[in-house]
DNA sequence: GCTATATGTAATAACGTTCTCACATTTTAG
DNA sequence: CTAAAATGTGAGAACGTTATTACATATAGC
């Protein structure tokens, strides 16, 4: 049977209650008892119930994080930073993948508020208010938002300087002499696409050159997506000498399809995509990106909510990190 | 304020059991009842709160995962498989990493414990018996062990067969000609390790040749302390023609000394790894490997755990899933 | 010596569920 | 028509904590 704190108090001759103070670290407690006691929980060893403390509490030092795929390395190191600092200040962290998936979202929050997780950091599925987010805020759950924003939804946000992250790497492309630059997107639904694509018109605009639409294509969130259009954009006439990925995926897709195409980069064509993985370092040749410094989001993601948590009532924040823009051999 | 079960009993007009008879979908409940009880569940928006419940039914429906890094792809989609299974069935994931570290990995084992989980799966940080894996064993929580043994754990366990895809890869180095193979492993405490190292000592015996043992080194598990031991591997007299690596970690840092050695693959040097990462598809030259069902052996994990908590009484079982030697171009 | 204050402890009520009874009422069987 | 079985409901205990209250006892200030 499960050691209680009935049984702690009993076997050292005191109440639950001076228990639970040495236990909780507050009030007075006699030395003889404290030690007594002590003794006692190491004897029995005895560990203290979490749920039962969470139902008095009303609070379980727990956060849940919603992602959409842990698989994808900027979703695992966004975890590993939230999970650091989480872990810092006692909490716990539920995670679950949404896969992109609304109706998936949708349930997993139901089930975390069930759970009664102390607050929500999540990477929406839709730029669009959803009735169970506004579920979140309506419980005055703390809730931040990572990656991506929601429309009307007045909580922190902690994302990238996306539009100047691409502008900076469109504007080195357009530098380096190319026009004809192609750019693959996926869900135009997303905040952080939209913005990714601003900067690629930012950066033709800021040069004065106009932007050349008919390679400008979206696409679904998967690499095969990627690759059939990027596939496609290479056998346009007066094709693009350069192409800019919004995303890891995208990348991925694009390198394939310029090496099946029987392209080599940067000879015949230069790549350039949003996100920076090991990969990128590694692969031959190395691969220019614009790197984001995902551990450090997922930080502060956690911190912000951590605040929150603790009471903090201040107005809610847009947070933007910069990216770092990363030249290495594929231009 | 929050809404709890008997404000809706009250607001439908019957008892607080009633309610959670509806909402728990048991015993008898009158035809009316149920509707009008359904009705007032809506308007006042209901959440049934899971700590209370769990309270009563000594239950969380909440598994604990425990791995070393989340950032390490093969965890990542172990971790994927994991929550598969486990959200299928109604669990809820605790993620945590312990970087390997065993001081961390009983904090949070501990952590865990008092938070009720049900279950545990876990990547042990050391194959030796510590005691707060006794402690589990002990509370008779069910624990699943995955990719790493633990001497005298006897408690599910899943891995790949090791010793067997290692010997494949390292036979077919020996059959391409080779015959000064190295071999990079990290910690000798993780029997995974032992068995891959076995596993390339069986070739050579298999082949009647004798083992270059000095050409076999271990390291830190670190990407640059394999970088450091293969930078020195190649410098030995007489050096290897071709290198095995024990984990992707190591491959990398393999790949990045041969690069910096001048060296190319597979013209100078053949390169073997365990682990098969997107990134060896996508590199040039593209790595041959001895890729694992990492995903598989998350949802068998989760799984066997779950079979455990429905009272599966059966011997512990060591499930041994085959490795798959992929041929590409580094050989 | 007598209030104040500090120190130490126990009893008890929450927290929000589920579950076991006990008790009605209705239906079925013979 | 009556006993037994099926259906429906509510009261109240239990789950393992913490927190509030009340009651001691010891120490200090005057």
């Amino acid at each position: 049977m499960k050691v209680t704190i009935k049984e702690v108090a009993k076997k050292a001759g005191v109440s639950a209650s001076t228990v639970s103070r040495v236990v909780g670290n507050y009030g007075y407690v006699g030395e003889k008892n404290r030690k007594k006691i002590l003794a006692v929980i190491r004897e029995l060893d005895y560990h203290p119930n979490a749920i039962a403390r969470s139902m008095v509490k009303k609070s379980t030092s727990t956060i849940g994080l919603v992602i959409t795929d842990i698989t994808n390395p900027f979703f695992a190191y966004l975890a590993r930073g939230v999970e650091e600092v989480a872990w810092q200040h006692g909490y716990t962290l539920i995670l679950a993948n949404t896969d992109e998936d609304l109706t998936k979202e949708q349930a997993i929050v139901s089930a975390l508020l069930e759970k009664q997780v102390d607050g929500l950091i999540l990477v929406p599925a839709s730029s669009s208010p959803t009735p169970h987010l506004q579920e979140v805020l309506k419980r005055e759950m703390p809730l931040t938002l990572v990656d991506r924003r929601v429309k009307d939804c007045l909580v922190d946000v902690i994302m990238v300087n996306n539009q100047d992250g691409a502008r900076q790497a469109v504007a080195y492309l357009i530098e380096r002499g190319h026009r004809r630059i192609g750019m693959v997107y996926d869900n135009p639904e997303i905040s952080t696409n939209m913005e990714r694509l601003a900067g690629y018109r930012e950066a033709f605009r800021d040069a004065g050159l106009t932007i050349p639409e008919d390679l400008v294509r979206s696409c679904q969130y998967t690499q095969q997506s990627a690759y059939a259009v990027v596939a496609q954009l290479l056998k346009v006439e007066n094709p693009p000498t350069a192409i800019f990925t919004a995303n890891n995926f995208m990348t991925l897709g694009a390198v394939k399809a310029v090496r099946e195409a029987g392209l080599q980069i940067p000879t015949h064509i230069a790549l350039v995509g949003f996100d920076d993985l090991d990969w990128n370092e590694y692969n031959l040749p190395q691969l220019t990106s614009v790197a984001q410094p995902v551990h450090e989001m997922g930080k502060v993601a956690a911190q912000r909510l951590i605040a929150r948590l603790k009471g903090e009532k201040t107005p809610p924040l847009e947070i933007r990190l910069n990216t770092r823009f990363i030249i290495r051999q594929s231009c």
